[in-house]
DNA sequence: GTGGTCTAGACCACA
DNA sequence: GTGGTCTAGACCACA
């Protein structure tokens, strides 16, 4: 289910969280639904259970799934609305990209156009 | 000349790679000039010379500044060349961000739209 | 594993440096094995942690080993072409003690003699 | 007469020392002729007077000048003999160069090549 | 435990 | 004065 990349830069616990936020927000996970145990994680990406563990009590604090002790973890009803704000805090990380690039001097068409291309892989036929 | 901020998760030596950059770009520095002594710039920004070399010799690898050694470092010819070569490096940060936030929910007009606040800031009057 | 000699000009960082590319190149380490840690290897060689992790860090960026953060430093699947594409810059540091060699007044005989005499305790039996 | 890189990586120095014993050795300055005073080449390279002190006091232990209190300094009679022995004193820079080469994975034709290239330049139409 | 960053301070070669 | 290297030791995020 998920996948893991050890030689990335990105934390692996960022990446669990950030791939669990993408299947909850597709769809592939719904409410309600049980994610796999700590342990049973741990064993089947071969990660440490401290790092699975840190993954999922960060999703935790961002209303994302709950936890039912003795249970498992599942998703929250609100998870999707919860990731939809959390990625709205991002934009402040776009806007400091795009005036780092600016800096740089690369052109707004060529940001503009990138964002068309990797909108149109995704939603279909929306021109610019 | 330069402004650290401490607080920043960004590391110091990052900042200083970033404003020296931005000064060289923006033609604040130009090539064959000198910039500040690691010695002078330790005791003006009240940060450790280890801090300031880190950064200096990263400078360097880049080809943005260069070091006569008992004498100084000075600005590249090519300077401004081998920012805007790591700046378009960047180009697939900027990519991976928008796919995160397209998978948020984000519509792409709102990115679009951020673009071109921060452009008209900088550049003046381009329309969108 | 490693032997540093602190009487040496060559700094300790670069004898590390060099000493690993050797171990590369020779076999000896294998792409994806992991290094020493730093700690590890500053308490062996009895180094200070920071010289160590500038010969990483260098190492690092000259795509011969890799970090996974919090995990270790492995060799990079690539590290051998990288290091011999290195080696290919120092052509020019031939070149130029060959040229004052020259100038000293050696002859071609002598530095060629010298060649086979290191390529053939290397390699075997090449004949001059 | 002489000229300095102040970009380069070798010691203003020793760029002094390499180049007047070229001289010598090409006999563009004979046994028993005056170079130039410390004070006059510092003026002419624009160089600090201590650097050039550093290279005529080495020149002198090479045997290369020698002082005249009050007069200045003047090609030594076994100035070119001196030199020739220095120069053999770096064959162990050769080897320890070849040496690394060969770790690199180059091949011994490609540096006899490059002998030969270097040698022919300088000295006409000596065949390899 | 493992790497990443930083401070404090020393010694050296070179200009 | 100026950069280059190194030691000693601390604190942090991450696994």
């Amino acid at each position: 289910m998920l996948q893991i990349d050890a030689m990335s830069r990105t934390p692996v616990y960022e990446q669990i969280i950030g791939q669990m936020e993408r299947f909850v927000v597709s769809g592939v996970l719904s409410p309600g639904e049980r994610v796999p145990s700590v342990r049973n994680l741990s064993v089947t990406l071969g990660i440490n259970p401290n790092t699975i563990q840190k993954a999922y009590t960060e999703l935790g604090a961002r209303g994302v799934i709950y936890t039912v002790p003795g249970k498992g973890y599942f998703v929250s009803e609100g998870a999707k609305g919860a990731i939809c704000e959390n990625g709205r805090a991002k934009i402040s990380d776009f806007r400091a990209l795009v005036t780092e690039l600016a800096e740089y001097g690369l052109e707004k068409e060529t940001l503009v156009a990138e964002i068309g291309k990797i909108y149109n892989e995704k939603g279909g036929n929306n021109a610019i």
